[in-house]
RNA sequence: GGGGUAGUGGCGAAAUCGGUAGACGCAGCGGCCUUAAAAGCCGCAGUCCCCUGGGACGUGUGGGUUCGAGUCCCACCUACCCCA
């Protein structure tokens, strides 16, 4: 047994030990060793996207947050459930493989190796015989199994919608990967364009995903962002006849149907299916280029307020349905416009300039006719008025205010049928099929007669083809329809040939249910038994970045609405509390010319950062780490210079686990100090013995002199560790067991052996190695993951004597130390004496005394 | 344009309720130990001013409430995020 404090050695010892006898296994009901008296917590990190480039310090932050948790409620006697895995399926995966040659799944299954080893390293406590893999065909076999669950509820469906289609990549992209009009990748011209994907009927369980965000912890931000994503408004459906199409109608949706009287035109967009029969033979050439104008632009751009309106009018009128048959001011033009989106309520909007600024812009630019119908405040001088007040040139509505006004226009168009109340959702279904090689196979056939079925469950999982070729064929079919032998199936029901669905899942999918998974992860006959979902219930705590507020939560959140639905699970809700960590940044450095300067070749003088070989002096700027700004650090090197706990003790001492904070590495060998002096603190280097001879046996009685100073200290650091659980910021935690270090390195001889124990389970969390080693010395044989957290009495935390401050009108002019429950007039004497001078030849016309705190003179 | 979050020493930060701003750590300075260095230990340390003791200022800016404001209210500036 060496006597240093060397950390690989110890960490590789335990990481060892760990595995060999499964201390981090959660058992399921039934398992050996299962105890149905403990409670259950389940703590689940967002798995990541493995990518080529491996772990960069960042990455774990949010994990060492999370296992500091885990390990906790392990201590706390919870069976704790916490699982690791890989969401592996996705386009840029596919992209490399199309670049290099290289199978996706082979490099799939390299990154995966780095990942798994990095997580290894940083000594998570995760149960690794729960570890998953989406695209591993025994997980995916279970995303088409579910995907079957919503087909037979007639929540997928087949639907010719516009999409970004890329003529150069051969493929269509999501909104995310088009910026301007251009992909992401190559910059290459995206144009919109119909074509039949498949659907997911999100919106049906629109109002459930709204309401029952009441039923969870989360923070408010993301529930707010959640909440606009849905867009629930409520208004009314209008109809409006149109002059000369009788069988047509213009439908529109309106969240303000009392300003009926104040639609002077109307707009569709360009998308919209009645335009070629609405537009006239007169305008016809100006409608056509301006629709293949608009079909490059995007949403932003067509609906930025800021940008100037562009519009054409198609020749036809429509009927406004507020005025009487045959009044003229009834009668009003029809324009097609980008600013309104087909994506949006039903792609044509009634023009109201006088209460919408964006109409108001239009209706000026195009010279058409603006009525007021709602009476601005007094004093209002912008244009468009979206304030309340009473209703004019509006007929039987005239003197209403906004809300009385919209119930009375609703029931007067449902008398007539040309309107009806609705509710509006800016939420759309979830266009769910991508015409990629690199994601799960839809699990339908397509018959010849154009209707479709779905695979027999017993037949899942439908694989993937081998493929070699996976490039997007020219003509823009997806590149699984070059597998012809495998395109080719038999229908199960009538045994005539039949062709597979060629789309694929987009890389959502698998992340939709991986922490179901988990609760049950070989199950091999179902995703996951009742029993397991029973027990386990939903995630107590869900870890991960803000970058998923909207789309990852609200799709798993769907999918698991189904699924309660299903029966399978006995949640409402996936996540019961939701934590974001913060993102980590990190400095990087320019030099005069503003070129950024790689991280090696900046040395310090003192406080100013410079160039090693010019001396140069550097400005520091704060930024995300990225290799681009030479600025990444990888945690294999960190670890290999301080050790591991080194690495995840400063990673949690650097801040609040919620904020985002820069990675200093000047600052990461003061957590190492810290850990040396605490390992002396127990242990004589000098000595063979395994701890110092005073802490090898219990000591008696209650602590006293010395040893009941060091109880008050360490009682109040194990208070301050147990606080920093609430807000998650673990850098209190260590900054108060660092107090306590300091304290008793000062009576080192006085510390107890229970003390010293206390403080090695208080820091297991943070630095797990080093408290195993530590807790083993100090002659324990059973791991400390399951030993009992630590506790005190409250009754050290009782102070008799406190510092009082002594202010005269607020400001301080000296301190008394005095007994803490001092009457007042007996304190107020002492503090006289102490504030001195600053009363002289003043009257103390109100003494103010604050229990404990404080005593302030207010003196004139 | 609307909404959210944040702004505290040279740096990361702390301050649970409106009550001694800057705990803890980094970097810095001084000392001890050492032949020397490293490590360790002890001490100093917001800024400015007379420098004995102290005084003035100080939590992005400007106001306000209060005996007392980093903390509460109003306006503004800056950064990041979300929505349009």
């Amino acid at each position: 047994m060496t006597n240093a404090y060397e950390p690989r050695a110890i960490e590789a010892k335990w990481q060892d030990r760990w595995e060999a006898q499964g201390t981090f296994r959660a058992a399921n009901p039934g398992d050996p060793g299962f105890d149905p008296q403990a409670p259950k917590y389940y703590v689940l990190d967002m798995f990541p996207y493995p990518s080529g480039a491996g772990l960069h310090v960042g990455h774990p932050m949010g994990y060492i947050g999370s296992d500091v948790v885990t390990r906790r409620k392990r201590a706390e006697g919870f069976n704790v459930l916490h699982p690791m895995g890989y969401d592996a399926f996705g386009l840029p995966a596919e992209q490399y493989a199309i670049q290099t040659g290289q199978h996706p799944a082979q490099t799939t299954a390299a990154n995966i190796a780095t990942y798994r080893r990095q997580l290894k390293l940083v000594g998570l406590s995760y149960d690794w015989e729960r570890e998953l893999t989406t695209s591993d065909p025994a997980y995916y076999r279970w995303t088409q199994w579910i995907f079957a669950r919503l087909y037979d509820r007639g929540l997928a469906y087949q639907a010719e919608v516009p999409v970004w289609w890329c003529e150069a990549l051969k493929t269509v992209l999501s909104n995310e990967e088009v910026i301007n009009g251009r992909s992401e990748r190559g910059d290459h011209p995206c144009e919109r364009r119909p074509l039949k994907q498949w659907m997911l009927k999100i919106t049906a369980y629109a109002d459930r995903l709204l309401d029952d965000l009441d039923l969870v912890d989360w923070p408010e931000s993301v529930k707010t962002m959640q909440r606009e994503w849905i867009g629930r408004s409520e208004g009314a459906e209008i109809d409006f006849e149109v002059d000369g199409l009788e069988d047509q109608r213009l439908t529109v949706f309106t969240t303000r149907p009392d300003t009926l009287f104040g639609a002077t035109f109307m707009v569709v967009a360009p998308e919209h299916p009645l335009v070629r029969q609405l537009t006239t033979d007169a305008q016809r050439a100006a409608v056509e280029g301006y629709v293949e104008a608009a079909s490059s632009k995007s949403d932003l751009e067509r609906t930025d307020l800021a940008k100037e309106k562009s519009g054409v009018f198609t020749g036809s009128f429509a009927v406004n349905p507020a005025f009487e048959a045959g009044d003229e001011r009834g009668k009003i033009p029809i324009w097609v416009a980008d600013y309104v989106l087909i994506s949006y309520g039903s792609g044509a909007i009634m023009a109201v300039p006088g209460q919408d600024q964006r109409d108001w812009d239009f209706a000026e630019q195009y010279g058409l006719s603006i009525v007021r119908t709602v009476q601005p405040t007094p004093n209002f001088e912008g244009k468009a008025f979206t304030g309340n007040g009473p209703a004019i040139n509006s007929g039987f509505l005239d003197g209403m205010g906004v809300a009385d006004a919209k119930a009375a226009m609703i029931a007067h168009l449902e008398r007539s049928g040309l309107g009806r109340s609705k509710v509006n959702y800016r939420l759309r279904d979830w266009l769910f099929s991508r015409q990629r090689y690199w994601g799960e196979p839809f699990p339908v056939l397509h018959r010849a007669d154009g209707s479709h079925l779905r695979v027999p469950d017993a037949e899942l999982p439908v694989e993937l083809p081998e493929m070699v070729d996976f490039a997007p064929p020219d003509d823009g079919s997806p590149p699984l329809s070059k597998a012809v032998d495998w395109v080719r199936a038999t229908d199960p029901a009538t045994g005539q040939t039949v062709t597979r669905d060629t789309d694929t899942m987009p890389g959502w999918a698998g992340s939709c249910w991986y922490y179901l998974r988990f609760m049950d992860p070989h199950n091999a006959s179902a995703p996951f038994s009742k029993e397991a979902a029973n027990y386990w219930g939903n995630v107590d705590l869900y870890v991960g970045g803000t970058e998923h507020a909207v789309l990852h939560l609200l799709y798993a959140r769907f999918w698991h609405k189904v699924l309660f639905d299903e029966g399978l699970v006995p949640t409402k809700e996936p996540f019961q509390q939701l934590f974001n960590q913060g993102m980590l940044t990190a400095f990087a450095y320019k030099d005069g010319t503003g070129r950024l300067v790689s991280g090696d070749e900046v040395e310090f003088k003192g406080d100013v950062a410079v160039h090693r070989e010019t001396g140069e002096a550097l400005e520091q700027v704060v930024a995300k780490m990225s290799k681009s700004l030479k600025n990444v650090v990888n945690p294999d090197d960190v670890c290999e210079q301080y050790g591991v706990d080194t690495f995840r003790l400063y990673e949690m001492f650097m801040g609040p686990l919620a904020d985002s904070k820069p990675w200093n590495p000047r600052d990461v060998p003061g957590c190492r100090r810290f850990l040396d002096k605490l390992w002396r603190l127990l242990i004589d280097g000098n000595t063979d013995q395994p701890v110092r001879p005073h802490l090898a046996a219990a000591a008696v009685g209650e602590p006293q002199g010395a040893a009941a100073d060091l109880e008050r200290s360490l009682a109040r650091a194990l208070k301050r560790v147990d606080d920093s659980f609430k807000a998650f910021n673990f850098n209190t935690a260590i900054a108060a067991l660092m107090t306590f270090v300091n304290d008793a390195g000062k009576a080192s001889d006085a510390l107890r052996r229970d003390q010293a124990e206390r403080l090695v389970q208080a820091l297991a969390p943070f630095a797990p190695h080093l408290a195993e080693e530590l807790w083993e010395r100090l002659g324990h044989t059973e791991s400390l993951a399951r030993a009992p957290w630590p506790t005190y009495d409250p009754k050290w935390l009782i102070e008799s004597e406190v510092e009082f401050a002594v202010q005269v009108n607020g400001k301080l002019r000296g301190t008394v130390v005095a007994a803490k429950d001092l009457d007042q007039a007996a304190l107020a004497e002492l503090a006289v004496a102490a504030a001195g001078k600053h009363l002289e030849g003043k009257n103390i016309v109100k003494t103010i005394v604050v229990p404990g705190r404080l005593v302030n003179f207010v003196a004139k």
